[in-house]
DNA sequence: GTCCAGGTCGCCT
DNA sequence: AGGCGACATGGA
């Protein structure tokens, strides 16, 4: 990986196992909006990013020097692990996943903001992306602050709430269950406004979250009110880097299903499976086979 | 109009 | 313990 900064912008060259696309769109993050083929506009870290991928090996990220790379998107986007490792690992542990990991070769479990997760999984609960997007964002514009580097670019086709960043605990606070709830949040209000209650009095802190184990990590979080099983997996594995967290929703239970079990299987059976088939691995193999199974359609009953 | 969405809660056996 | 409807809102 080099890196070369022209007219303020950062090219960076010689990635592998990365596709800009696939990591944003495969369901772990909701703060971004595409502009172009394999282009986008994202709000992260406080920062407001434009970023293009030119093809399998090279990206843009505009309006960035090399240290706000080095110091952020290296780690937001993974970019240091070493992905194509982990693909052979999980091969060798269940060679199903390889022609599901061929297709979505591109994923990397992006490190994202704790708050920002939890509170987008709380709203994820019995909503569609699209939608998620859109509350995000609101919640964003309404209550945010401008991200860094968004007010030079802010453009009329987008939804504004990307140049701004997620709004932290006291903000929302002070929004109020009802300020929340205007931006359709509905009976997930509540939920929020407990959530952060917990971190903003220190009953959620991240630092010892990030420290504490898997277990721990999920019963400190299901202490929240609106989240549960599947919600808590999806904040450990995105919000606090527990890579072994395997969330089961819908569409794993369905894809599981129809790839392993031949048959319905609640819930605990498919996450037992998954914790002795991918063990450690667990929370990559799940986004691999969520986008997979998403896109393909797995196991989905046809409606017309 | 009806059904479902990256679920969870509360109440019912 | 496990099953089942309610919960806001929007899109198919």
């Amino acid at each position: 990986m080099n890196c070369v900064e022209k007219d303020g912008n950062l090219y960076v060259n010689g990635i592998s196992d990365f596709h800009l696309g696939q990591t944003l769109e495969c369901g772990q993050c909701f703060h971004f909006e595409k502009i172009g083929e394999n282009e986008y506009y994202l709000s992260a870290k406080g920062r407001f990013l434009h970023i293009l991928q030119q093809n399998d090996f090279s990206l843009v990220f505009y309006n960035t020097d090399m240290e706000t790379f080095d110091n952020v998107w290296k780690d937001y986007f993974d970019l240091e692990r070493d992905y194509g490792l982990i693909k052979s690992k999980i091969n060798k542990l269940d060679s199903k996943l390889r022609p599901v990991m061929e297709t979505m070769w591109g994923i990397r479990i992006l490190n994202q903001d704790f708050f920002e997760t939890m509170i987008s999984f709380i709203i994820s609960q019995n909503k569609q992306i699209p939608h998620i997007k859109k509350i995000v964002a609101d919640l964003s514009y309404k209550y945010g602050i401008m991200a860094e580097g968004g007010e030079e670019v802010i453009d009329e086709k987008v939804n504004k709430g990307v140049f701004y960043s997620f709004p932290d605990a006291w903000a929302l606070l002070q929004a109020g269950e009802d300020g929340i709830r205007e931006c359709k949040t509905g009976f997930r209000a509540p939920y929020i406004i407990d959530a952060c209650r917990k971190y903003h009095n220190g009953e959620l802190d991240e630092k010892k979250l990030r420290l504490g184990s898997y277990e721990q990590v999920m019963e400190s979080l299901k202490q929240v009110r609106g989240i549960g099983d599947k919600v808590a997996n999806c904040i450990a594995l995105f919000g606090l880097g527990k890579r072994n967290a395997f969330p089961v929703d819908v569409w794993i239970k369905r894809i599981m299903e129809y790839i392993y079990i031949g048959h319905e299987a609640d819930k605990k059976e498919i996450s037992d499976m998954a914790e002795r088939l991918f063990g450690e691995y667990g929370g990559y193999a799940q986004q691999y086979l969520f986008y997979y199974g998403k896109e393909m359609k797995l196991g989905k009953p046809q409606r017309t």
